[in-house]
Order: structure tokens, then sequence, then C-alpha cells
RNA sequence: GGGCAUGUAGCUCAGUUGGUUAGAGCACCGCCUUGAUAAGGCGGGGGUCACUGGUUCGAGUCCAGUCCUGCCCA
């Protein structure tokens, strides 16, 4: 015994299995089979039955494109509620959703191949969707996130699809559907429709005309005047409705004349006095008195069509500029996005007399140009402008057109029969809802109100393909069917069939199974996809025998105020007078580190920018690294993203990770009989951390409760760098590693060391999902830690004056350790054990008894020799302790040497070897 | 151009109803330790609180305006 040279052997060490090295790229994947192997997520949902529901209703990505951080940040967002709700003690099933429909697809798969029928392209898109669910359903189950991932709900679904149209179905019975005209991008090469994404801009040549208007009764001053436009469109003047003036525009009426002594009185915006001059030779005859009034004093005047029997309104309209023209805008409402809403504002009509081949209809009111293509008859309209002399100017104008990605045409804009949902029969009571919904952050609210209480109706018919189909018949003579009951029969068909029934049947077919005479036929159009996700809370919460309606929450980027929020909304006005959510939480974008939106077209093979998909970063960190980002983050705001602050986040991981392992290595002897429950006999700081470790738990608490996760990473970071590590770890080593086994004080601050470790852990399960589990198995337990519930503060954690008590010594060990580093950087001494220390306390405070104990007051300073004085000032000195240097736990004390058998220990580590 | 947000150390963020010298974590620098060791401890440097003006004894905090950035519109 007394032969023992190397003491090492009798301290008791850390000892444990749990790696310093996380690999969690190599663990995590093992983590999810056994997860997957044991039904982890049913067991859950089984164990959970009966408790208080909370519902997230999973907002449907769409099923195109990898997963990126921006989509990880959303679903991780999710998983930490539905986690973090499932520990609280609510039953929280998850059920993910995409969403499939849609012309990203649809785009992406005709691209690929000419000339393929409806049916064709909807198989191949309903693949193309099906590949990118697999491919993110991958990449969700790979971070962590919970839920039933086998069966998701799909937009795309029969079931789904016919919950869609028995939805439209309620709003037709409502009367809320209707039919009317609307400018659309028209591919005459293509004879489509178009959307904003198929079309490419190319350089064009085309004729820029100075057209006057001439005022039907004109102000007084400004007799026998004419408005001036100024259109590159000359096609478009046979559907002019109105000329649109800004309000808030200076315009000046006077004579001008032209070199070839043509005289005309015009009406011109003062800031396009000067370009109108130069591009027509008419100037402005400053000898005659002119006149000058803003914009809206002509507001509601009419002005003679240059070539038809009719008058064109005068209207005011912010969308008028004077970059270029003339500040008075040509306005054919079947002609142009702008001038389409301009005419719905001051009720004009639709007129579009354009056919799909872009050839002019007798609509026109030009009988010479019915049948001409619109292109070539600009010229004719400008002769006739000519001859009647309202034309004043011709230039050349070359610009940057719309042309058809398919067929390279150029595009323009004509009015098609379009369906709308009539907003102004519901905005009410949406706007009512909006104020029984629980908005985070609160400006919410105000977003949402102001965008719904502004929308104009909402246009919900597409010419696409891809998508579920407008349920509308036609009879022979071309009179609409739209009737509730016929829609009805469709949803039915549908919900066996499916949607691929409307294209593969012919129109016969149909007209038969609902009911209607053999020469009716079918609509070609789809709905709008917005419809298909403001439908999920008919489809999927309504008909899932987990879910419920309203959910309790929905969480999504802030885009979705106007998106999926606004169309949830309305759909479920439409179905059941009432906001389908009850609280509402929206998050931030992912940006890049100068705060710049990063885009997708930054991304791809040749470009600079770092990866932004989110397998980059769980193939590299791991899941649990992603999610603690997530948690860090306030993503109530633009979420700032790099690979370098990723790594930032990988410092924190490796710091919790340490912890535990220390924490676990302190239990490997643990008599788990004797840790199950706390012992009366706690020293000061075993008392201490656990009162820290109460606070934490009700921080935490509070924190999950309010869906704050970026508290919970703060509170616990700082908890287990400031409280664990530098504190209560640091100062237990001596006892942990040095007492006999048996100690009770050892023992003590093992039982407190597990109660802290599991707390801690239970804590952290929401955010490291697979670290959590994996210290949880090795503090002995067998069922994973997400069947566990939080383990909330414990009132018996609280003792009286022992936090000020902590608070006073901490401020005389921040004076003590200046004085030591002195000391040290002068190179006196090097370790704390080394120094002996003269403490001197203030006369008054510094009362608590443990300011009489030296021996705890050695133990909390890390000190081999502490002298206590009292005097005016909180002071240290230090010098170097004679004492000799016990072997064993290389304390510098009195009684080293004193012991026969082991001359170079203390008494109680001789206590503890023998 | 409009609406809604946002702006505090190199980075991510705290800063209660206005009140000492504006804090934390990470990063950085120096020292110690080698019994948490691809770890740990101690000490330190670093900020005109976006800008301008105002209210006040006193403003990061309240008010007005400007600018940056983001989302949604036009």
């Amino acid at each position: 015994m007394s032969e023992a040279k190397n003491y090492k052997d009798t301290v008791l060490l850390p000892k444990t299995d749990f790696p310093m090295k996380a690999d969690l790229v190599i663990r995590e994947p093992k983590r999810l089979e056994k997860w997957t192997a044991e039904n982890l997520y049913q067991q859950i949902q089984s164990q959970t039955k009966g408790k208080p529901t909370f519902i997230l209703h999973d907002g449907p990505p769409f099923a195109n494109g990898d997963v990126h951080m921006g989509t990880a940040l959303n679903k991780v967002l999710k998983d930490l509620i539905v986690k973090s709700k499932t520990m609280a003690g609510f039953h929280a099933p998850f059920v993910p959703g995409w969403d499939c429909h849609g012309l990203p697809i649809e785009f992406k798969v005709v691209k690929s191949a000419a000339g393929l029928t409806p049916v064709q392209i909807r198989t191949l898109s309903e693949a193309e969707a099906r590949k990118y669910i697999d491919i993110q359903r991958a990449s969700f189950k790979r971070l962590g996130v919970f839920g039933d991932w086998e069966n998701p709900y799909l937009t795309l679904d029969p079931a789904y699809e016919s919950g869609i149209l028995r939805t439209f179905g309620k709003a037709v019975e409502k009367g809320l559907v209707y039919r009317m005209k609307r400018p659309v991008l028209w591919s005459y090469g293509a004879q489509t429709a178009l959307a904003e994404a198929e079309v490419e801009y190319k350089e064009k040549t085309s004729p820029a005309i100075y057209v006057k208007f001439a005022l039907v009764s004109p102000p007084p001053g400004s007799e026998g005047a004419s408005l001036v436009i100024w259109t590159t469109t000359p096609w478009t003047l046979p559907a002019n409705l109105a000329i649109a003036l800004h309000p808030e525009f200076d315009y000046v009426s006077g004579k001008f004349t032209h070199a070839d002594g043509r005289s005309k009185t015009l009406v011109i915006a003062k800031s396009r006095l000067e370009a109108f001059q130069a591009a027509t030779g008419f100037i402005l005859d400053t000898a005659h008195p002119s006149d000058a009034f803003k914009g809206s004093a002509l507001n509601g005047s009419d002005a003679q069509h240059p070539f038809l029997p009719r008058t064109s309104k005068v209207i005011n309209t912010l969308f008028v500029t004077d970059d270029t023209g003339t500040g008075a805008v040509h306005i054919a409402p079947g002609h142009g996005a702008d001038d389409y809403q301009a005419g719905r504002e001051h009720g004009l009509d639709i007129l579009s007399p354009v056919d799909p081949d872009g050839k002019y209809t007798a609509e026109c009111g030009l009988p010479d140009f019915v049948g001409k293509h619109v292109f070539s008859s600009n010229e004719g309209i400008i002769e006739i402008l000519a001859t009647n002399g309202a034309l004043l100017g011709n230039e050349k104008y070359v610009h940057q057109y719309p042309h058809c990605w398919r067929s390279k045409t150029p595009i323009i804009f004509r009015a098609v029969e379009q369906f709308f949902i009539k907003i102004d029969a519901i905005r009410q009571k949406a706007l009512e809802q909006i104020d029984t919904v629980t908005w985070l952050p609160a400006w919410g609210r105000n977003r949402i109100y102001g965008t719904v209480e502004s929308r104009p109706d909402w246009c919900i018919s597409r010419q696409r393909t891809w998508g579920v189909p407008l349920p509308v018949f036609y009879t022979a003579e071309g009179e609409i069917i739209m009737r509730t009951d016929i829609i009805g029969k469709v949803a039915d068909l549908v919900e066996k069939q499916g949607t691929n029934l409307w294209f593969e049947k012919d129109d016969a077919w149909w007209a038969e199974a609902v009911g209607l005479p053999a020469d009716t036929k079918r609509g070609n159009d789809t709905l709008d996809v917005w419809i298909d996700s403001g439908c999920s809370h008919v489809s999927v919460l309504d008909q899932h025998p987990e879910l419920h309606c309203p959910a309790d929450l929905y969480i999504e980027a802030t885009d979705q105020h106007r998106g999926w929020f606004q169309s949830s909304l309305m759909m479920s006005i439409v179905a059941r007078n009432a906001a389908p959510y009850k609280s509402v939480i929206t998050h931030g974008f992912v940006v890049d580190t100068s705060g710049k939106k990063i885009s997708k077209s930054d991304q791809g093979a040749g470009k600079s920018a770092k990866p932004m998909t989110a397998d980059h970063y769980y193939n590299k960190y791991g899941g649990d690294m992603v999610r603690l980002w997530v948690s860090s983050v306030d993503y109530q705001n633009e979420v700032p993203f790099s690979e370098e602050l990723f790594q930032q986040t990988s410092e924190s991981y490796r710091r919790i990770r340490n912890t535990f392992r220390v924490l676990l290595g302190n239990l490997h002897d643990e008599n788990v009989g004797q840790a199950a429950r706390l012992p009366e006999s706690l020293t000061l700081i075993d008392r201490w951390i656990l009162e820290r470790l109460h606070n934490l738990s009700l921080e935490c608490e509070k924190a999950y409760e309010s869906y704050d996760f970026r508290k919970v990473f703060t509170v616990v970071n700082q908890f287990i760098s400031a409280d664990l590590s530098s504190l209560y770890i640091d100062i237990t080593k001596d006892r942990m590693y040095c007492d006999a086994a048996d100690s009770p004080r050892r023992r003590a601050t093992q039982s407190v060391i597990r109660e802290v470790t599991e707390t801690l852990c239970l804590w952290l399960a929401p955010i490291l999902a697979f670290t959590a589990d994996e210290v949880w198995e090795h503090l002995g337990h067998t069922k994973s830690i997400h069947l566990q519930g939080f383990r909330l503060a414990n009132p018996n954690h609280v003792f009286d004056g022992v936090a000020t008590a902590v608070e006073d010594l901490l401020k005389a060990r921040a004076v003590i350790q200046q004085a030591i580093e002195a000391a040290r950087q002068a190179k006196q001494i090097g370790s704390n054990l080394e120094a002996t220390v003269h403490l001197t306390l203030p006369n008054t405070g510094f009362d608590h008894p443990v300011f009489s104990d030296l021996p705890t007051l050695r133990e909390f300073f890390i000190l081999s020799d502490l002298h206590l004085t009292r005097a005016e000032t909180l002071a240290a000195t230090v010098e170097v302790c004679t004492n000799a240097k016990c072997e064993r736990c290389w304390r510098h004390l009195p009684d080293v040497g004193t012991h026969e058998a082991h001359p170079t220990l203390c008494g109680r580590c001789e206590e503890a070897v023998s």
C-alpha cells in the first residue's frame, strides 16, 4: 500500500463512453434507424393520447427543388414547437404536407419535351412532384423532424382534390363565383395564356406615337384643347376607353405650333413639355396665354376617340409616371394590367377585340381591320390617325418587350374570360375573424388586415394543365353551367379516381357522368394553386382523425400574410365562416451576412456563392447542428446565415457536448439507488446549483411557451458556461476526484449532478433531438428521451440565503482572481493552488456563516491556503504558498508529510487511499 | 412610389416603466493547466447604441425626420 507511487490510479477521474467527438454525421443516421425501427413517432402519439391536443398545421412547401436553409428553418421551427409542446404535456401530432400542383413543375415538364398531351403533362408533372417529395422528406427526416412521414398530405391526392372541389362548390353555392374578362399575357404563336415566368424579354422596335384626344368640355380658357397620349401599341387604340392623368401632376394647356404651320391647343404634363416638343416639333406658343392646373381638374371629363364614334373617360390614377410619354396615359382595360385595374375602379368595360390568333374581331369597330393581325395593323391605324389629324408625332422606339418562350413571338395582353371570387362578399367576415386570431409578432395582424382590406377580387382560374380542374361545363350554345350539385358529382368521381379523370375522359363521358345533355362541354381552366393549399383545413384538418379545425397554430415566413395565411382564411370563411387557425406565427427569410436576400440565381455551378442547401450542412456538421443554429437565431426578423456563422454555432455545440461528457463522467460510479433522491446534507455549492437549475427550468418553460427558442439557447449556454463549467464543475472537482468514493459530500454532489444533467438534457431535447437522446441513453435510460416530459422547476430547490451568499462569494472571487492573475503574470505562481491568499472582507455585509467557514471558502475559491481579515474594503493579496504539495490532490497543505504511510499526501487523501 | 417591419462590440443577440462606467456568448490577444486534454480555468482589448434634430436635470430607451436592409404591393 505505502509503496503506491502513482496515486493517480486512486483518483476518481471522470469516466464515460460518451465520446467527446460528436461524429454526428455518422451517429445521427444510426439513431434515425433506431427511431424508425421502434416506431418512435407512433409511440409518442399513443403515449400522449388523451392529453390536451396541440395542432400545428404544416403549411405545404412546394414539391420542387431541394431543401434550402430557409425551408429547413421553417420545418425545424415547426419541429421545435411540436417537440416542446409534446414534452410540455400535449398531444401534438404532426402531419406534414406538400403543395404539388402549379406552374413551375408544369413549365419544367413542358420544356423537357414538345407536343405533350394534357394527360402526359400531368403524368410527368406528378412524377416530378413525387420525386421532390421524396427528396425533401428524406431531408426533413434527416434533420430529426418528427411527423407522420409515411402518411403526409399531398394536394394531388384524390381525397384532397375532392375537398378543393367541394369547397369551390360551396363558394358557388354562396354566389361568390363570377366570370369576367381580364387581360392575360397571351401568346398568339402558341395560342395560350402565359405566366410571367414563361416570358422572355427581347429587344423589339415598336412605333411610338403621340395621339390627341379632343376634350369634349375643356376647362374655361382652354377651348378646343386636346389631351395627348403616347403609346407604343397603336393596335390597342381601338380598345381605348379612357385616358388617365395623375391627380397631383401639373398640366399645361396652351397653343402649340409646328414648323409646318399646324397649330393645336394641347394639354401636356409640365414635366414632359420639353421631351414632347423635341419629339413632335410642336412648340408651345408662349406669346399666347397658357393655363396650368392639376390633373385632378380634368377628372371625370370626356375626350373624343380619335377615330371611333365614342368618347373616352378622363380618369385619375396614381400609376401615371412622368419618365416617358406626356403624363396622359392611354387606357385600354382589355389590354394591360394597370389598364384593367383602372378600368375596374372606374367602371369601364373590358374591351378586347382580338382573337386567339392575334387578329382583330368585329368588336374593334374598324371593318377593314377585322381578321387582320394586330401587329400588321399598326401602320394602318397610324395612317387613320394621320388622316384625321390626330397624329402629332411618330417615332421608332426600341425597348425590351416580352416574348413567348416557346413560339418566340411577341406577347400581347388580351382579355379572356376568367373566374373570380367576390371578395367584398366575405371581406367583412374575414376582417372580423382576423381579430379573433393571435398574431406573432403582433404587427402581423396589421399586415394581413391591410392585405385583406385592400385586396381586389380573387382571380382563381388559370389556363394551365397541372392543377385541379375548375369544375364547370358549357352548353352547346356556350352558356356556362356552374352548379353546386354538379360540382358535387365531379368531386365524388374525383375522390375515387383523381382529377386525371377530367383530362382522360371526353366531354360526352363527363356529360353522362354528371347527368347533363350529351353535347355539353367541360371547361378547360384549372384552379389557382392558392386555392389548393388554401383548402388544407378542409382536406386535412377536417378529415384527419387526429387533427381538427381550427388549428392551434400556423407558422410560415412573412410572405405568407399575402399567401397561404390569406388564402386559407378566405377559403375557411367560404367553408365555415371562421378562421382556420387560433394563432399565427411568422418568421423571417434566411439572408446572407450582409443582410441581402439569398437568391436562387446566386446558386449553382460556376457561381461563387456559398452553399445554401440543407444537405450540405447536415452532411458536413450534422442535423443537430442545423437544429441548434435554428434555435439560436431571432426568427422573427430576417435570419442572417453563412457557413462562418454556422461554425460559431458548432462551437456552442461542442461546449454543450463536453459539459455533458464531464457530467456523465462524474456519474461513472454512481450509487444508483441513492441517487434517486437528493440527500438532506447538501453543501452550499450544491444548493446553489440546484437553485440555479430551478431558475433555468422556470426560464426554459416560459421560453418554450412563448416559442422563444433563442432564449432557451442563451439561457442554457450561460448556465453551462458560467454556472456549471467555470463554477460548479470546477469547484466540485476536488471532492469528486479525491474524496473517498463514498464520502457523503461526494455522493451528495453526484446526486445533484444527476439531477442537473437530466433536467438540462430534457430541456435541450426539443433542440438537440439526437444528442439529448444519446446523453439520455448514457444516463442509463432505456426509453427514448422523446417519450419523457420536461422536468419543471422544483420549489424544493430554492434555499434561504444561498443565492445572496454566492453573490458575495463571487465578488470576493473576482478580487482574488485578479490578485492571482497579477502574480501569475509576474511568474510568481502558476496554478491557483500554489498561492496563499490573504482576503480582506469589508466590515459590513458578507455576513453569511460561510464567511467564517475557511474550509468551504478554500473549496469555493479553489485555494490551498486562505487567510481572512476584515477591513474597510474588499481586497486580496497573494504570496507563494510555502506548504508542501499533496501528490494526490495537488493542494499545498500544512499536514502533508505528517502521515507515515503516505508521506506525500494530505490527511484527506491519506484516508481516501487507506 | 405605398404599406409593414428592422438597424446596439468583428459576428449572433440582451438591454424592464428614460437613471451609475451599455451587457452576454462566440471570435480575438496574453497567461495558467495537462486529472473535462482535438478539452478546461483566469485576465484583457474591442461600442459616437444607423444618421440628424427635438423633449428632459438626464435618452440605446420617448418624439419627428432621413438613410440602410427585408417582406408584400404598385
